[in-house]
DNA sequence: CGAATAGATCAAATAAACTTGATGCATAGA
DNA sequence: TCTATGCATCAAGTTTATTTGATCTATTCG
């Protein structure tokens, strides 16, 4: 456990920041198959090396995404830790939707 | 029903982009507590008039929210409906995750 | 109708994110 | 050790988001 992930404004907004993005969500949804290196990724999807490492890092800064060296090759891999931070943030918004907030407004 | 929306990557990335934001996860966080009007959010979130209506408006493009008019208030709500395709979303992270592809990579 | 109020919208300024090409660094094999 | 390969990183340019302060619109009430 690296501490309180939910109740984390910043963390969420890092999370979500982090598949707020097409490229991101294609390369995530490549790794969902299985753990996958740079140059498989690369002519997977239509990406240079340089725009592929960007989002990459950025995956993984955000702890969505989990690497590995082997040899020349770096082998990336969701993190499910990460699957599980975003299932008790989406649970975090369903809270206690009421009808009505008490009498008129303002 | 409003066709796929799993599947559909910039729709996910549409949704995650709304959630990508501290002032919008606070907003949410407000109205999982029940309706509410842009005055009482005003007061609540510590923002200004126009940037609280901007930030409403990414939230309900992108339809995480909805809003209603009563007089001369807005009440906003969170949408069931996005709840509901953020699950499938994070859902659609976790298929068949395999311990490595194949032999060697490239 | 005229004034007041709740919010939306617009324009300009600023900031953050993304892309691209170049360069750097580590590893593996000759 | 020298070279090639796989990636990371950097700098510059571009695009996209966000903030702020007006201004505009709809609604209510006198």
């Amino acid at each position: 456990m690296k501490g309180s992930t939910v109740r984390n404004p910043t963390r969420a907004a890092e999370l979500f920041h982090a598949l707020a993005d097409q490229t991101r969500l294609e390369i995530l949804d490549e790794l969902k198959e299985g753990e996958c290196c740079v140059c498989e990724l690369t002519d997977r999807l239509q990406a240079g090396q340089s725009r592929l490492s960007f989002h990459l890092k950025v995956l993984k800064d955000a702890g969505m995404i989990v690497d590995r060296r082997e040899g020349r090759w770096m082998y990336y891999a969701v993190n499910a830790e990460a699957l599980a931070e975003l299932d008790e943030l989406v649970d975090s918004f369903k809270q206690a939707r009421r009808a009505r907030r008490g009498a008129g407004c303002c």
